[in-house]
DNA sequence: GTTGAAACTGACCATATGGTCGGGTAGTAT
DNA sequence: ATACTACCCGACCATATGGTCAGTTTCAAC
């Protein structure tokens, strides 16, 4: 086998794609062959091996059994999501996270996310100047280390919040700062603990359109 | 019908969810009763058909041809692509979008956004205080009316940028501003066309890892 | 105590659907 | 010339899979 992805594999990832934007599932064969123009399972057969072989796409025994899993030089994800935990604020730390149990999408590598990132609805206006804004939602990758600068989700207390970690060499050394002049910074006690940096904004006319 | 999705509703929702999460396509009957625990496709069937009717999800005939539209109280989306059509530059204007062939999986109600949005990969600092670094990526959608402190794209002779768009009612009135107090102001000449707003930024270490 | 909705049972059917078999053709490299 | 790869054909098979039918149970509302 080449290495290069051949103009009719390309054709038949381009068509399973299509699919399943436009219906949700993977097309069946008679669906593929259509598509594609030719008559026999077997052509389509050949090509979805040679797609899997490269790891284009994942297949499995039975019907619909198609994932796509990189379009070659394209990419393309499962969707996944993440939990939206609750309403965080991005002004004064007001309630922290409560169930509210609405989900948001996301796309990506799923296996590897499904832990460790969550989604919060913002409220609040501290982080303006971060692009975040009241009724934006943003996606948390939980991790432990941070690098000054990092726009990071804290508990203080039992009250959640948004704000950028800044870490400094003079006084106050190392802070929350809110991405507002109209708030001031907080200052690290023991009751502020770091859970996660922000890895994804989606500003509100966006997301909440999907609801 | 109430007007309350009922916790065996939920169950089976969940089941499919979690299915197309863990397999990348949805589940069969058969599937469906073992997770429910039910020995009867009439059960299933039930289900569905009243979750299909709150509009939770869409059903066609046919094998596995099953889509979660909304999970109620929860937010399901497709998976779509937004083609990274280039490298834009977050610092000088430099070079404009140049077609990569990269593509980068986004979520959402696809139809409605196929066509307008696009994802561009950023390049340089001039937006760091927006939390936009070098080699993020942010996805952008076309439109055609901006308000002030909107982050956009726009394109400056043949160069693509993203900055802030800034209208102000007094001088310089109307102008493209950096974040990052390195950078100067760029005021508007005729050469400077507002292409789309960007609506989500994707933090590198993201969505570097899904390539 | 009657009605109606939600959920479920177990047996059954029709066929859509993946998969196989045994080939063929065109092109390219050796 | 031979060999290999990519791609394709057309007929065929097995069964997975969606769907139907005629009921039952539970529970809340009126």
């Amino acid at each position: 086998m080449k290495n290069a992805v051949t103009a009719r594999q390309k054709d038949l990832l381009a068509a399973i794609y299509e699919h399943i934007v436009n219906t949700g599932y993977p097309p069946t064969f008679e669906e593929m062959r259509e598509a594609l123009n030719v008559s026999s399972n077997q052509s389509i057969l050949d090509l979805l091996e040679k797609l899997q072989r490269r790891g284009l796409i994942k297949k499995e025994s039975g019907s619909r059994t198609l994932a796509i899993l990189h379009l070659g030089y394209q990419v393309l994800g499962r969707p996944a999501l993440a939990p939206i935990l609750g309403t965080t604020t991005a002004g004064l730390p007001a309630e922290s996270i409560e169930i509210t149990g609405e989900w948001h999408p996301i796309s990506s590598d799923v296996s590897r996310l499904k832990e460790e990132m969550f989604m919060l609805k913002i409220s609040g206006d501290s982080m303006i100047n971060a692009g975040i804004n009241d009724g934006d939602a943003v996606l948390v990758q939980t991790m432990k280390e941070f690098v000054s600068g990092d726009i990071v989700f804290a508990e203080i207390g039992d009250e959640g919040t948004v704000k950028r970690f800044m870490s400094d060499d003079k006084p106050p050394y190392v802070y929350l700062k809110p991405e507002n002049p109209n708030y001031k910074n907080i200052l690290f006690t023991d009751d502020v603990r770091l859970k996660g940096k922000v890895i994804s904004v989606l500003k509100s006319e966006h997301w909440q359109s999907v609801k």
